[in-house]
DNA sequence: ACTTCCCTGTAGTGACCGTTCCATGCATAC
DNA sequence: GTATGCATGGAACGGTCACTACAGGGAAGT
């Protein structure tokens, strides 16, 4: 048990047993009971890795982040001859098909999302800031290939870029609700259809007035 | 009777003491010590009028959902001379402005969805099929609306009327779980984008002949 | 052999959960 | 007045929840 010890196996055993409970019980049953269960370990033992249930899910959720960082697409720049678009439908395709499925991560921070906020808990804390993290890292690969492209036109990139960036947040959630719904939305199809919505962003994007264009965009987020 | 037991004040006394606490404390927050507290009827009252909880939060949610029926936009037919998406907007605009704090609808619901399916309570069960009747009425006055104006082109109309009525569902959901992320996404600017989208799936249907059509949109639905 | 420290095993803790029991009101009808 | 049935009041039920007190094991250092 010594490479036990030192590797913390019994703390990514608990981990991993949380998010699998999660995954097949939802946020409300999850249990200690459950993970303890699961995993073989008792309930001291969970409490000696982690202070409470609360923080637990938030390594969960931190775990679980971590993960999809490792395994999130290579965002690669965009090349002399080629499309933003078609370059982000490479990059988005194999992950929007996974979607339905495997992300029991974003089941749980959708439920830690709908939870109120008044009484805060470290794990809804933690998804909000990974979640407005992983929005950046869209983000800022859109103001690259913006501002390189010029694809934004009048528009100031980043601006362009933090609009598309929420569009494809907000799109992903509603795709794993509608999943989750039973309803058979297909997400490859959910896919060209946003990145059509995308193109037409651009366009819109490239040919209108400065002026005008402030109009449309200044309320979109902060 | 069933009947007169439907009839009663206390009934709804509850079922609104109920939804407030839902919109409160969330749906792992909604314990019926907290129900009786607000409503200031005893739980043997509660169980007087519902067989149980669970059955508790399905009224709730029918309530909510046939509240929403009576408020809902008027499906008025569009004119002559008037534009398909211009008549949407009209129609949408009001709702989505409400979309990010008033639906506690929308948000137990939500928390429904992401519970596990083999459990199957009452209230979900509810839900789904509620969403989806919903998501009907959007359907059929899109297909209505198509037939008359010719707008879907070559493509079926109830094709392409199911497609933007998944697209305007996804949409919600999506918008609603942003705002509960505490990002500040403008609604009205999200509705513009939605409906440039809409726009250009009308576009696209009447733009692309019948062969290459069925290669984007078979996928989308059941 | 002895201590040290990390981790596990057992057996709880009180609090709160959904739910039930049953006596009591309180109208209305006889 | 007395009977009838809907609805409430209050006090409990067993169960499960998150969490803990504490003793013990077993590898490592000395």
């Amino acid at each position: 048990m010594t490479a036990a010890r030192r590797s913390g196996a019994s703390r990514e055993r608990i981990l991993e047993a949380a998010a699998e409970v999660v995954s097949e019980h939802g946020y409300a049953g999850t249990t200690i009971a459950r993970i303890t269960e699961r995993c073989g370990l008792p309930a001291s033992s969970v409490y000696w890795f982690f202070e409470d249930k609360d923080e637990l899910l938030a390594a969960v959720v931190l775990h679980h982040y971590e993960g999809w960082l490792e395994r999130r697409p290579q965002w690669r720049p965009v090349g002399p001859g080629e499309d933003l678009v078609a370059v982000l439908d490479e990059l988005l395709r194999p992950w929007f098909r996974d979607l339905g499925e495997a992300t029991a991560y974003l089941r749980l921070g959708q439920s830690l999302l709908l939870e109120p906020r008044e009484h805060d808990s470290a794990a809804r804390t933690r998804f909000v800031a990974l979640r407005r993290e992983g929005m950046q890292v869209f983000e800022e690969w859109f103001a690259t290939e913006l501002r390189r492209s010029g694809a934004a036109g009048e528009r100031p990139p980043e601006e362009v870029a933090a609009e598309l960036a929420r569009l494809l947040v907000v799109a992903t959630d509603g795709l794993v609700l509608s999943h989750r719904a039973g309803e058979g939305l297909d997400s490859d199809l959910f896919l060209d259809l946003l990145l059509d919505t995308v193109a037409e962003v651009l366009q819109g994007a490239a040919d209108r007035p400065a002026g005008t264009a402030g109009d449309r965009t200044d309320r979109m987020g902060r």
